[in-house]
DNA sequence: TGGAATAATAAGGTCAACCATAACATTTGG
DNA sequence: CCAAATGTTATGGTTGACCTTATTATTCCA
C-alpha cells in the first residue's frame, strides 16, 4: 500500500536539500558538508536516491527533487517543525536544542502520529525558529524575507526566521537575541566579508556574515 | 562522555529480554520469535551485545541481561511508556496502536527529552496498558498479579495490564473489553488448551489460552 | 535411555551506508 | 584561456544486521 519506509538517511538528504535550497539544484559537495560525509558517499547516496525516483542528478550541475521527492521532503520537515513546536512549547525545551531532538523523532513519527500531534498543537503555522510548517500535502508559504547578510547598512529588520540547523550556532544566536521577531539596525558591513555590526535592543552585536546568512529578515518598511 | 548511542536493534533485543522474562534467563528462540529473526541471526545479535557486556549467554541455558543491560532496557521501557501515555492521554491515539507508535519514538528520545516528557505528563505511573513506568534509575514496582491464563473458574479478577504488544492483539483484545481496570468473571475453563469462558461486563467472552497469558489480573479478594 | 526437539556453530551471502585513494572530467575565475 | 578547484567515477574496504543451508551439540521426556 503506501511507501516501504524511507531509511533516515534517504530522508535527511532529501530535507537537507530543501533546506539547502529550496527547489533549486544542490551541488553535492554542498549536501555532503552539511551532511558530513564525505563527496564520494554523498554521491553514492544520491545515485540510490535517483533509482528511487527521489532525485535527479545532472552530472556538474547538482542534484534537484522530483515531484516525490519534494513531497517526502515536505513532510519530512512538517514532522521535524511539528515536533519543534511541541518540544518548544509543551517540554520546554531549550530553543538552541529544539531542532536537533526534533531531527531524530521526525524519522519515528508515523503519519497517523504526526497528524494527530498536529492537531494537538492547535495546527500551527511556523516552528519556534520561525519557519512555516508545511501543511499535510506538503505545502507552505515561503518567508518573504532576504538574508540578514544581504540587508543594508541602515536598515532597520525584523527577523522572520532562523535557519541554522546546528545547535552550537543556535545556541550562540541564543545568546546574542538574534531569534524570530526581534528587531534590530545593521549600524555597519565591515569589508572583507568582516562582520555585521548590528543594533539588537539596547546592545550591539557583531555578527559574522556566515552567520548571518542563516537569519531571513523582513526590512520595516 | 555518555554511552555512543545504541542502535534500535539492540535497544529492541534487550526490551524484547525484559517484556519476555523480567530478569530470568531468556532462550534465544523466543527472543527470535518475540523480535521475528531468525534463530541464527538472534544468535549472532546476543553474540555482539555479549561483547558489549550487555547480556550473558550461557549456551543451551538462556540469555540474561547484564546489570548495564538492564539498565539499558527498562530506560527504553520509560521511553516506550511515557510515549504510550503522550500519544493516547494527549494524541488521541487508538489504544490498540499505542504500543506500535511509542515503539518507534522510543529510539529517537534523549535523555533529556524523555525526562521533559515525564514532567509534562506529570510523571505517570502507569501507561495505558497498564504497565508500570520505571522511574529516571530504571526501578520499578512488578505488578502484583497473576496470568488470566493461570486464574481458577469461578475467579472474579479485575485486569491490571495487558502485556501484548502486537497490535491485532491489541485491537482484538480492546473490542472483547479485556482492558486494565476492567472486571470480569472465569465462568469456565475448557479442556485441552481450549479457551477460557469468561463474563465481561454482561457479556460472555471466549478467550484463547494463549491470548490469555497476555493478561495479567489481581483476584478479588 | 534413546530419539525428537531445540539450540548452537560454521560457512557463505546480501544490503545500505559509510570510508579512502586514485584517476579523470568539467567548470570557472584571475 | 588555462590552471586550480570542484565534481565524478572506479576500486576496494568496513560494519551492523539480517539471511540460508548444513552440521553438531544438548536437553529432556516418553
Ligand atoms: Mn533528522
Ligand atoms: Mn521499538
Ligand atoms: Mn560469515
Ligand atoms: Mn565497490
Amino acid at each position: 500500500m503506501s511507501v516501504p519506509h524511507l531509511s533516515e538517511s534517504t530522508e535527511m538528504y532529501l530535507k537537507a536539500m530543501v533546506e539547502l535550497s529550496g527547489t533549486e539544484a544542490v551541488m553535492i559537495g554542498r549536501l555532503a558538508e552539511r551532511l558530513n560525509v564525505t563527496p564520494v558517499s554523498a554521491n553514492e547516496m544520491v545515485r540510490r536516491l535517483g533509482e528511487q525516483g527521489l532525485v535527479s542528478h545532472k552530472p556538474y550541475k547538482g542534484v534537484t527533487l522530483t515531484e516525490k521527492g519534494n513531497e517526502v521532503a515536505c513532510n519530512v520537515i512538517r514532522r521535524q517543525r511539528l515536533w519543534e513546536c511541541f518540544l518548544y512549547d509543551h517540554l520546554k525545551i531549550e530553543w538552541s536544542q529544539v531542532y536537533e531532538f526534533a531531527c531524530s523523532l521526525e524519522h519515528a513519527t508515523a503519519p497517523q502520529v504526526t497528524e494527530a500531534l498536529a492537531n494537538f498543537l492547535g495546527n500551527p503555522q511556523t516552528c519556534p525558529r520561525g519557519n512555516p510548517i508545511p501543511d499535510k500535502n506538503g505545502s507552505f508559504i515561503p518567508l518573504d524575507g532576504i538574508l540578514l547578510s544581504e540587508a543594508k547598512v541602515g536598515d532597520t529588520v525584523t527577523i522572520l526566521a532562523v535557519n541554522a540547523t546546528a545547535t552550537d550556532v543556535l545556541k550562540y544566536l541564543q545568546e546574542k537575541n538574534i531569534l524570530p521577531g526581534q528587531k534590530m539596525t545593521v549600524l555597519e558591513a565591515a569589508p572583507l566579508q568582516g562582520p555585521l555590526m548590528l543594533k539588537v535592543g539596547s546592545k550591539e552585536v557583531a555578527l559574522g556574515l556566515s552567520l548571518a546568512e542563516f537569519v531571513i529578515v523582513k526590512s520595516n518598511r
